[in-house]
DNA sequence: TATACTGGTAAGTAATTTATTACTTACCGC
DNA sequence: GCGGTAAGTAATAAATTACTTACCAGTATA
């Protein structure tokens, strides 16, 4: 039942953003409106402004949040992981994973990706991108000094298409408007990217 | 000079469209109004409504007019190849080509998907996806037929690669802001998606 | 030459949307 | 129990949006 007592700012940001990211899962995150969220949380639209100065604050926190929870997935995946190589198909998996559990961050990043560049929110995401992007290529090299893929790997190429990979698996869940067999489609491509990597299925 | 004559409604028609597409390439097209593009057109904004009856309507004919164009242009790119390999690798370029070309096209197609299931404009892409995805697996099948990529290959999930690869790519260009290095990236990344089908560089 | 059509303008309108304001009430330490 | 503070409400301001309407000027046509 809806406890309709009050609550400190903490837990309301942290409710404002889960509501947000659940509302995105169905609705185009550009068009959810702060009176949306309030109706959502069982509250007046501008009780939101109690604990986000500003609607963009609202996505800024947001998109932290999914960086905080996909990079702590996508760490936990490579460190139980004894190799390089295991360690990318957990990473490629949790991944998918990742989108799967919470369809509603990857539309919530297309969407501000779109943004313009001054953008905060865009900046933030560009970072994430970067950050991400160089520790694949990282584990890749270390694939490759490990014996574990072609040498000839283009590491950077690699990369790109290791998420270009997973964003089309994402965008073609978007298309079809269920997360249902991405699992399923992301092991096809998987093995499909790892033949790539010279890797003997 | 522009010439502040009156036109017919096909020629601005075609101008409302091409202009859209046009101011896509750099602002969020959710964002873009009807007074933006009347004004990118030097025209008033009720204007536009001579022409299109809504706004949906010019989201639709824009849509319209990027898979003719898309289409033609990988048609085209397939009927010069000689064999249904080189076709791959010739629609591959070709798509990013026309992705480079027509920035604002991807920004919108993206934009669209994340719309509500109903959209009619969300439907037409997503028909036009599975169409590309068909000709793709079947010209992959005919590759595997004519022995020039490896027997064993999932054409369903090597469709998928293929437009996640160029997906991928066409992100990055978005988050960096600029297409020019996304044909270079492009030749590593294509490398890279025919070692995956058993192809000898 | 009269008339109807077509594309354009300028000025609306109704509905939304973010953010603010004035005021109220629950809770916590003393 | 008391008072201050933090979280809430209801109302509304201010700007924007898609779309409409009344009028106008050429142009083609009957």
């Amino acid at each position: 039942m809806p406890t309709k007592q009050r609550q400190s700012t903490e837990s309301r940001q942290a409710e404002i953003i889960s509501t947000m990211l659940r509302l995105s899962a169905e609705r185009s995150p550009a068009e959810i409106t702060t009176t949306d969220i309030a109706k959502a949380m069982q509250v007046t639209q501008g009780a939101l402004f109690r604990h986000f100065v500003t609607k963009e604050a609202i996505r800024l926190a947001v998109v932290g949040w999914i960086e905080e929870s996909l990079m702590t997935e996508l760490l936990a995946a490579k460190e139980k992981s004894p190799d390089p190589l295991t360690a990318l198909k957990a990473m490629f998996m949790a991944h998918v994973g990742f989108a799967k559990a919470h369809p509603g961050a990857p539309r919530l990043i297309f969407g501000e990706l779109q943004q313009a560049d001054a953008s905060p929110v865009k900046q933030r995401v560009q970072q994430i991108m970067q950050r991400y992007r160089q520790t694949l290529s990282h584990t890749l090299a270390q694939a490759i000094e490990t014996k574990l893929i072609r040498a000839d790997v283009d590491c950077p190429a690699a990369a790109a298409l290791f998420l270009g990979a997973i964003q089309g698996l994402v965008i073609q869940s978007m298309l079809s408007g269920s997360t249902e067999q991405m699992e399923q489609q992301a092991v096809g491509v998987l093995s499909l990217y790892l033949a790539a990597l010279g890797v003997k299925s």
